[in-house]
DNA sequence: GTCTTTTCCGGCAGATGGAA
DNA sequence: TTCCATCTGCCGGAAAAGAC
């Protein structure tokens, strides 16, 4: 009880932010009561998923404790949230040539195709504007009276900022920013603009705003105009004395966010693109069979293949994963009970890879694309979905044990194979290429791993009972070159259950199982 | 350097959904 | 209905990382 007073609205930090998205609409529509925050349902018709992410929004801020009261402040902004038919209004200055006209529709997002035909590649936040002008251009008889004046600068982080003299907007503002990973700079940091691509002469065709204070910076295309907020205050009227401010902010919050995703999933089809026509073929088809109609039937034998990403893009993945997990924040990790592509497993993908950003100092010094990011985050999620399968199931142990085997084999291959190199000068061609034939694991002795519980640890060794004399031998000389260390190994006087595998040379397999050549092949050996 | 553990990776098969 | 592409679960095994 005393938790739950600590915590006036409801939910404790025991409850992640993972579950919002299973909660029914009811649910949600009672969480934000909870915090005096009253959507108005009868218009909100089917917007969940906005009073979702205004809900998780709140939470944020709620579990982060950064900012002392923000949720009755915000609650109090909130305190009616209409969102008739799903859409709330800022609208420009008309006055101003350099604003826009910005309406976000929740209920209906901006359109991936609007955005994709705007062509964000090029000049991609003025078209993105665009694009989201053209939506509001099919519904703009709905422009509200409550509409602020603005102008947003999407910038290529997918972050945005607002500036006003008035320094409550700000702060406003700010806090709101603060727990949206999608802005990434504070209002309070002096920017410092910086040319960056610059041409051999010198100049530049774009500017970054780089923070003074901290790392973080934004790419600007300088054919976007930037109006501050304090000029649209100003032709507008003291809003901030209307209290419209805070609607404009959270609407304006959650419209980038949705220009920001829809540019994210552009991105991902561009780079998809990208890679097929680069792997034109990543269906790989094996052989053809024939149906029952004796028709010819191509059979695929893999899927799409994914990119392998760059080691160092796996390595980071996991350390930041992996520290993010240890840190003191709302990273819960994966949620292996969803697939990759829930909405809460994105959200880590995405955090993910706004912390790698981070970690090299921002997305333009970023090495890795995110499209590789995620392909590394998308392996470590199979990983570990594999792993709890193996747990679940009780094969964990069993997939190690293997493994160990698997290993020590390997290493055994190894060290014949560096001993092999060693005698290369003293051995003939022949006993050599006879050694570089039976350099594969299936040739090697199996060590049982029943006794390894013992300490010192013991490894029972069973012959292949197929082997030849030859092929012992040969074996032998290389252990004498370099002998096995470690764990002590005990010959067995039981054999393997391996049988021949195929292809196996004729001088390495014993008379009983394949005829009698092993005689003539020992001969060449004893020299 | 040895051995173990973790992570990565490819292949196969079944399920599913869209297109023809 | 058939064909095909894709997703997913599962498995075995290779390789890297970690512990000693």
């Amino acid at each position: 009880m005393a938790r739950i007073k600590e915590n006036p609205c409801g939910l404790s930090q025991e409850v992640t932010l993972a579950v919002l998205p299973r909660l029914y609409m009811e649910e949600v529509v009672t969480e934000l009561r909870r915090r005096n925050i009253s959507p108005d349902t009868d218009t909100a018709g089917n917007c969940r998923e906005h009073l979702l992410r205004i809900l998780q929004d709140v939470m944020e801020q709620e579990y982060r404790g950064a900012v002392t009261g923000a949720s009755s402040d915000l609650g109090s902004s909130l305190d009616v949230l209409h969102l008739p038919q799903g859409e709330a209004t800022a609208e420009c200055n008309p006055q101003n040539s350099t604003t826009r006209n910005i309406q976000a529709t929740s209920s209906d997002p901006c359109s991936l195709l609007d955005l994709e035909d705007s062509d964000l590649s090029n000049d991609g936040v003025e078209q993105s504007q665009r694009a989201v002008q053209k939506q509001n251009s099919r519904q703009n008889d709905s422009v509200t009276a409550d509409a602020v004046p603005v102008s947003v600068t999407v910038n290529e982080n997918f972050g945005w900022s607002i500036s006003s003299k008035d320094s409550s907007t700000a702060r406003r503002s700010t806090e709101r920013d603060e727990f949206d990973n999608t802005v990434q700079h504070r209002q309070s940091c002096g920017l410092k603009r910086e040319p960056v691509d610059q041409n051999r002469d010198g100049t530049s065709e774009n500017v970054i705003d780089r923070c003074r204070n901290c790392s973080c910076s934004f790419h600007r295309d300088p054919n976007i105009p930037t109006v501050m907020a304090e000029d649209l205050f100003a032709s507008f009227g003291n809003v901030v004395e209307q209290g419209q401010n805070e609607n404009f902010g959270l609407v304006l919050h959650e419209l980038v966010k949705q220009v920001a995703e829809n540019r994210r999933a552009i991105q991902e089809i561009r780079d998809q693109q990208q890679q097929r026509l680069h792997e034109p073929d990543v269906h790989v088809y094996g052989g053809q069979e024939e149906d029952q109609n004796g028709r010819s039937r191509k059979r695929r034998k893999t899927t799409h293949k994914f990119k392998v990403p760059d080691n160092k893009c796996r390595d980071d993945v996991r350390k930041i994963y992996k520290s993010l997990l240890e840190g003191d924040n709302d990273f819960n990790g994966f949620n292996l009970n969803e697939t990759l592509t829930s909405r809460y497993n994105q959200q880590v993908l995405q955090t993910l890879h706004w912390e790698i950003a981070k970690e090299y100092g921002g997305e333009e010094k970023c090495p890795f694309s995110p499209m590789e990011v995620k392909d590394a985050a998308r392996r470590y999620y199979r990983s570990q979905r594999d792993d709890r399968v193996r747990r679940e199931k009780g094969k964990l142990m069993a997939h190690r044990n293997a493994m160990r085997k698997e290993q020590r084999l390997m290493q055994k291959v190894h060290r014949r194979r560096k001993a092999l190199e060693k005698c290369k000068d003293s051995w003939s061609d022949r006993t050599k290429q006879m050694a570089a034939e039976i350099l594969a694991k299936p040739y090697q002795s199996s060590e049982s791993s029943g006794e390894e519980t013992q300490d010192p640890p013991r490894f029972t060794v069973r012959r292949l009972p197929w082997e030849s004399t030859a092929l012992r031998k040969l074996k032998d000389s290389l252990d004498e070159i370099c002998p096995q260390r470690g764990a002590a190994r005990v010959l067995s006087s039981d054999f393997s259950d391996r049988t021949v595998p195929e292809g196996t040379p004729p001088w390495a397999v014993k008379g009983v199982y394949q005829g009698d050549l092993e005689e003539s092949m020992s001969d060449s050996l004893e020299d």
